[in-house]
DNA sequence: CGCGTAATTGAAAAGTATCAACACTGGTGG
DNA sequence: CCACCAGTGTTGATACTTTTCAATTACGCG
């Protein structure tokens, strides 16, 4: 659920922080900012340094549907870059977020020139894919309360750092049915 | 749903073919054959040539999910490739399917010295990515009848060509359901 | 304190799954 | 040539699950 990329991180950090001159810029954003913008041009890639944001989706009938949420080293607007088209979902800080911040046409360069960096960030997608696949493989598999539960067991403090509609909105469920499940859960 | 990679196969056909000798091997497989198992090492990464093969999870409880169908130029084994992984999904031929196999380690070589394709490798995940993304979040926001009208405005013979239990099984549903949706749509 | 947002809960309505029965099809073997 | 079988497709009835709607309550903050 929270989507973590500690060799990406520190690649970042340790060799290309060093060797980039301004090139990698470094922000800051309150909770709730609105880091990318949905069907937006995208000019940079970010990778986050601490915090939390989460990715996703609004639908034509106003559904929002969380990906997920990305935590240290995870990168987004990657996707975007390599294919050059909008952006397709959004990115929005839950707490404080700070992030690298890379011009797209730097971060094209790096995959051409830096085969570190191509190596990470392929595994990265192959590592994103694969967990998505999975994960929704399991959602659509198992009873709404299997869901919860193996949510709970990863993290067990996830009530006290995420607001119950982005849990529904996750799991792709009302609030109301995720209510419902949290109390038959406490009861046993 | 019918996942292709145009770019990737005629990259395959007109460049790496005569380059590599013996390296890149074509095979046939008969329709039902599993080509690659769930929970294997995977020795071999696979580019469909020609045919139809479908990719699914088969969870704890026996549920199948089908995660998409690889119609021609479209790759898999790359991603435990990529990761040094087992495979967690399953590639089904579903009518005959005829495939270009490269050995793991050429393929891992390719990556690091063909920058044509390292490139084609990298939008052909980052386009994955996207399109489970959109197709999952879509999925869960719509009720059962708009998705099934999606696929039926996209595949209009989708019916003749794929077995009801599998196109359930890509939506998530029962069958039975499926047929009760293809009524009330085909009584408009 | 008062406001807005989030959390909680009940009751009714809508949507899905399960179970079970039957039709249709393309082999197979006598 | 026909009976039989396995697999797939189709459908009804019922039970179960989830959403919708609506009403309260709890909480953080200026």
């Amino acid at each position: 659920m929270i989507r973590k990329n500690a060799n990406l991180l520190h690649y970042i950090t340790k060799h290309l922080l060093q060797h980039s001159e301004g090139t990698i810029e470094s922000c800051q954003y309150a909770p709730r900012t609105v880091v990318l913008g949905q069907k937006k041009r995208v000019s940079s890639v970010f990778i986050i340094k601490s915090g939390l944001a989460k990715c996703y989706l609004t639908e034509d009938n106003g559904v929002e549907f969380i990906q997920e949420f990305f935590g240290e080293g995870e990168i987004f607007g990657e996707l975007e870059a390599i294919n050059e088209k909008l952006s397709f979902c959004c990115i929005e800080a839950v707490n404080t977020l700070e992030v690298y911040k890379i011009e797209t046409t730097y971060f094209k360069e790096l995959l051409e020139t830096d085969t570190t960096f191509n190596s990470l960030i392929l595994k990265a997608l192959a590592n994103k894919l694969n967990y998505t696949a999975v994960r929704h493989a399991y959602n659509q598999s198992h009873t709404l309360e299997d869901n919860v539960k193996r949510l709970m067991e990863h993290y067990p403090n996830l009530i006290q750092e995420i607001a119950k509609q982005d849990i529904a909105n996750y799991l792709g469920i009302n609030v109301r049915s995720l209510h419902r499940v949290l109390k038959t859960i406490a009861q046993d």
